[in-house]
DNA sequence: CATGAATGAGGGTTCATTCAT
DNA sequence: CATGAATGAACCCTCATTCAT
C-alpha cells in the first residue's frame, strides 16, 4: 500500500518532500470527501453544490478540480470509500474459518455496523444512476460481488447443514434489505449504537435461518422461551431518529 | 383504465357536465401522475423534466401547470397515492380481527405487493427532501404512522402472546427494511412475481417472530400446521433484476 | 419558398396564426443570425458571449435557446447562410450557359461581391474547429463542392478552349485565396463598392487565364495595351480598411 | 533542433557561463515556440491551453511564465518570429536590384515559401484580436509595412515599365490573398512542395502584371524567354489538403 | 384551457494566472 | 528556477416557472 520506503530518519532525503507533498494530497483528497459524503447524505447529492463543499473546507470551488475530474467523481470516491470497507469485511471473513452461518453473521454484523457510518450509507443511499457510465459500472458490479457472498454464505450454510433450506436468493434480499434500511434511518444522535444495532439484526435475521440454536435464545436463559430477549437491552422508546419507511 | 361510464342520455341533467367536466380533470390529472411517476422511477427525480412528462402525455409542459401548482407537486401526489394505499390496507386490517401476529403478516403480505407498485415504490425511493416543506411534513407524518402501525401490530401480538417478545421497535425497523428494499429492486420483467414475493416475505420475516409455529416447512417439520405456503421453496437462479444493495 | 397558400382574403383561416407563428419564429431566428454573425465577425467567435447576442435583440440569453441548440450551432447557422448563397450563385450559373471562362468569371464575380457581405465572409473567416463534429463534416462537405465547382469551370474553359491550359487545382487555389482574402480586408466603410471590387478582381484573377482576348484591354480602349485599366476606376489612395495580410 | 556547440573547455571566462545560460535561456524560449506554434495551429489559439504546451514539452504550466509573461505574450511571439522572417525576405530584395517586377516577384516566391512553414502561417492564421492592444498594434504596423512592400514593388515596376500600369493597391491585395490563402490550405503531409508551389506562383501572380513577357510557356509561346520553370504544368490529382474556402 | 416564448436563477466546468515552497 | 496548489473570473447551458395570446 505505502510505496515510499520508511525515510531513515537521519538523513533529509530529497524524497521527503515528495512523499510528503503526495501525503499532504492525499490528505486533502481524503478530506474532501468526508465533506462532501457528509453533505450529500445531508442534503441529496442534487441539492449539493460544489461551493457548499469548497466553503465547508475553506477552499474555492475550482481547487476541488485538482482533486477530482468533476462533481460525479466525487460522488464515486465516496461511494467507492464504502465499497472498499465492504470488501475489506468481506476478506476478512473468507480468511477465517466457521460455518455458513457463522460467516453470514460476522457478515451482517460488520455491515450492519458499516451502514452507520457515512461512507457506508453512501451505498445504499446515493444514486448510482448520477455517476457516469464508466464509474456506474464499476459500482454495479461491486454491488453484485457483495450480494454474491451474501448468497454464496447462505449456499455454504445450508451445504454443510449450519443453515436450513431455503432461497439463498431471497434470503439474501431480505437480510440485505433490512441492512440497508439501516443507511437511510440510523442518525448518530440517535439513542442506539450502531454496535447495539449490529447485535440485534445480528440476531434478528439469522436466526430464522440457523438449523439448529436459535441465538435468540442466550445461554444465560436457556430455557424462557419467552424471556424478552434478556441481556439484550431493550431500547424501548428512545428515539433513533427514522421510521420505517 | 376504465374510463367514465358514458352518461344516461336520458337525464340532460345541468350537473353532468359539470360532473363530466370534473371527472375528465381528474383522469388528467391521474394520468399525468402516472407518466410522471414511471419517469421518476425510472430515471430519477431530478434528472426529469417537466418536458419529459409532457412529452410523455402529448402535451406540452404548460398544461401541468392547470393541474399541479409544480413540478415538487406532482411529486408529492405520486406519494401520495402510494400513502393511500398503503393506508387503505391498514384501515381494511384493522377493521378485521385476529392476533397481533395475523395482523402483521397481512400487513407485511399487503405492504410487499404494494412495493412492487409504481406508486408503492414512491413511498421509498422518493426523496421527502425534494417535497415543499408543507408536504414534507404531511409526508413525515403519513410515514410515522405506517411506521407507528408496525410497532402497534407487533406490540399486540406480543401483549396476546402470538408474537414472542421482541423489542417492537427494532423489529418493525428489520421487517420494515426488507419490504422497503423490495421496493429498490424489484423490476417487473423478472420472474417473481409480486405475489410470491409478498408471500415468502411474510414467512420469512414473520417467521422468527411467531410464538409457536413455524410457517416455514422445511424437511425437519413435516407437518406444517396451517399448511399455508408450505414446501414454498427455492425459487432457484431465475433473475429478478437487482441486488441486496 | 413560402409553404402556405396564400390565405383568402375574406376568411379568417384559423392555419393564419400557426403560419404567422411559424413566421414570426423563422424571423426572428434569422435576427439572431443577424446580430450573431456580425458580433462573431466583429469580436471573433471566442470573444463574443450570448449574453452580448442576446443583449444586442434585446432578449435574455436562454431564450436564443428556443432557436439554437447552443453557441455552436448558431456559428453553424450563420456559416450555413453563407454557404447557401454560393450555392444559390453556382446553381444559376450551371443553368446558364457559356464558355468554362465565361462560367468561372461569373462566379468570380458573384463571390466576390458574397465576400463582402456578413454570411458570406463567415464562409471564410470562421473556424470550422469551432462546429460540432457533425456540423463541420457539413461544412466541409460544402467547402469541397465550392473548391470542385472552380475547378471544374476551370477544366471546362480548358476544354473548350477559353481557358489556356494549366493545373486547375493550383489556379483555383490562387483564385479562391484572392477572393477568400476580401472576407478578411473588406470593410463596409471603406471607399470600394463590393461591386467595384468584383469587377476588378474578375478582370485581374481571370485575364492571365484567358486564351485569346484580355478582358484588361476593354472595349472603350482596344488597343492601348498599357492603358492603365481605363474605364475601371482606379482607386487610388483610398483606403479600404485593410492590409493585404 | 541543433543545440549550442559546447563552449570551448579551454576557455574558462567569467562570461562563459552568463553567455551559455542566456543561451541555454534563449533555447528554451524557442522551444517554447516552437511548440506553441504548432498547437496553435493545429487546434487554434483558444483550444489549446497553456498545460498542453508545457505537456508537449515536458515541464509544468508555471514553468512558461519564466520566459512570457501570458498566453498572448506566447502568441505574439510566435507571429513575430513569422513577421521577421518576412522581414529577413525584404530587406534582403531591398539590398538586391532589379526591376519593380523582378522584385515583387522574389518577394512572392519568398513569401509564399515562408507560408508553408509554421511561423510564416502564423502571419495569417492567428487573430490579431487575441494579442494585448500593445502588441496588436505592433503587429498591425508590421503587416502594413508588408503590405505597403507589395504595392511599392508594383508602383516602381510600373513605374519602370516592368508592370503594366494598374492599381497597385488591388494589384496587392489580389497577390497577398491568393499567397496568405497558402498559410490556411497548405499541408506538410501533401503532395506539393513548398518550392513549387512558390514556383508555381510566382508564375501566376505576377505573369498577368508583366508588361512585356509572360513566364507562363503554354503551347502558344513555345520560345519562354527566361525559361524559368518553363514547361511547368499540371500537378494532377494530387491531393494537398485543403479546399480553396 | 393550451401553447409558444421568454425569463431568472443557478450550477458545473475551464483556465490563465499567482504564490509559497 | 520549477512545482503543486489555489484562485477568480467567466461562460455555457438547463429548467422550472410565468405570461400573453
Amino acid at each position: 500500500m505505502d510505496t515510499a520506503p520508511p525515510a531513515p530518519p537521519s538523513s533529509p532525503s530529497p524524497w521527503l518532500p515528495f512523499e510528503s507533498r503526495r501525503r499532504a494530497r492525499d490528505e486533502k483528497r481524503e478530506a474532501v470527501l468526508r465533506a462532501a459524503v457528509q453533505l450529500f447524505l445531508e442534503q441529496g447529492y442534487h441539492r449539493v453544490t460544489l461551493n457548499e463543499v469548497a466553503d465547508r473546507l475553506n477552499i474555492t470551488k475550482p481547487a476541488l478540480y485538482n482533486y477530482f475530474r468533476g462533481k460525479d467523481e466525487i460522488l464515486f470516491e465516496c461511494w467507492s470509500m464504502g465499497a472498499e470497507l465492504v470488501d475489506g469485511v468481506i476478506t476478512e471473513i473468507n480468511a477465517g474459518g466457521g460455518s455458513g452461518l457463522a460467516k453470514l453473521r460476522k457478515l451482517v454484523h460488520a455491515y450492519a455496523e458499516l451502514m452507520a457510518t457515512d461512507f457506508g450509507a453512501s451505498l445504499v443511499r446515493f444514486d448510482l444512476r448520477d455517476l457516469a457510465e464508466r464509474n456506474a459500472g464499476v459500482a454495479r458490479a461491486a454491488k453484485r460481488r457483495i450480494d454474491a457472498t451474501f448468497r454464496r454464505y447462505i449456499a455454504a450454510g445450508i451445504a454443510d447443514g449450519s443453515i436450513r433450506p431455503c432461497d439463498p436468493k431471497l434470503a439474501a434480499f431480505a437480510i440485505a434489505g433490512s441492512l440497508n434500511w439501516i443507511g437511510h434511518w440510523y442518525r448518530r444522535e440517535g439513542k442506539l449504537s450502531p454496535t447495539a444495532i449490529a447485535d440485534e439484526f445480528t440476531v434478528r435475521l439469522t436466526d430464522g435461518l440457523a438449523a439448529e440454536v436459535r441465538l435468540q435464545t442466550t445461554k444465560k436463559t436457556p430455557r424462557a422461551p419467552q424471556g424478552r430477549n434478556s441481556g439484550r437491552k431493550a431500547t424501548g422508546k428512545k428515539r433513533t431518529g427514522g421510521e420505517t419507511g
